[in-house]
DNA sequence: GTTAAGATCTGCT
DNA sequence: GCAGATCTTAACG
């Protein structure tokens, strides 16, 4: 495999939905003790400080979401449901309060260890196609809750081939209750890598 | 101190 | 398709 290198942090300047767009088909990487995993971004959802009672950071700031308003290029990871984590990259200015969800990887490197971690009879459509699956997958914990993204052993890299993931589509954000109308989720239409197949039409 | 809800996943029907 | 698992967080008293 080619040495993957990581984006600098300007790559996270911007809006939270560029930058939502923009990691569509970059690589996340994970180095450990373990091996190293990586695999193709496919699907982002946008959180925002303004008219965005979804995103945890709307009624201000708290113990869980302080990440989200530092510096952006961090990650944000938290427990969900008292058993998942969920991994989000940091955004917008700083003590602004946004973040990118991801929520869904196309494995590319380091399969046999993500199926030891969740599972041997775990098919590979099933490895990472859903937040609290790729952290499992990818070991993100809360331990990596405001790591930087630009260096080990956690970070985003350029997909010299992401050019095939330039389709994006806008569809509502998933498992939420409020704000269910706001096109902030951003898939590759058809992957088989998403938390969600596409609805018909 | 107590309680209700949550950016989910798995297994069973 | 649906219920159950499972527990932290934050709001309230």
């Amino acid at each position: 495999m080619d040495k993957l290198q990581p984006f600098e942090k300007d790559f996270y300047r911007g809006s939270t939905v560029e930058v939502a767009r923009r990691l569509i088909g970059q690589y996340l990487c994970r180095e450990s003790e373990q091996g190293t995993v990586y695999g193709s971004i496919v699907e982002t959802e946008a959180y925002l400080s303004s008219n965005d009672p979804a995103c945890h950071a709307s009624v201000g700031r708290t113990g869980r979401n302080t990440t989200m308003f530092g510096p952006a290029g961090r990650a944000y990871v938290y427990l969900i449901y008292g058993l998942y984590y969920c991994f989000n990259v940091v955004t917008g200015p700083e003590s602004e309060g946004e973040a990118v969800l991801v929520r869904a990887i196309e494995p590319a490197g380091g399969l046999g260890l993500m199926k030891k971690r969740r599972g041997p009879s775990c098919s590979p459509a099933n490895l990472a196609s859903g937040p609290g699956k790729l952290c499992h997958a990818f070991a993100i914990d809360k331990s990596l809750d405001g790591h930087e993204l630009q260096k080990k052993p956690l970070y985003i890299a350029e997909n010299k081939n992401a050019t095939r993931y330039n389709r994006i589509k806008a569809t509502p954000r998933i498992g939420i209750s409020v704000a269910q109308d706001r096109l902030l989720r951003f898939v590759v239409p058809g992957n088989k890598y998403l938390s969600r197949r596409e609805p018909i039409g």
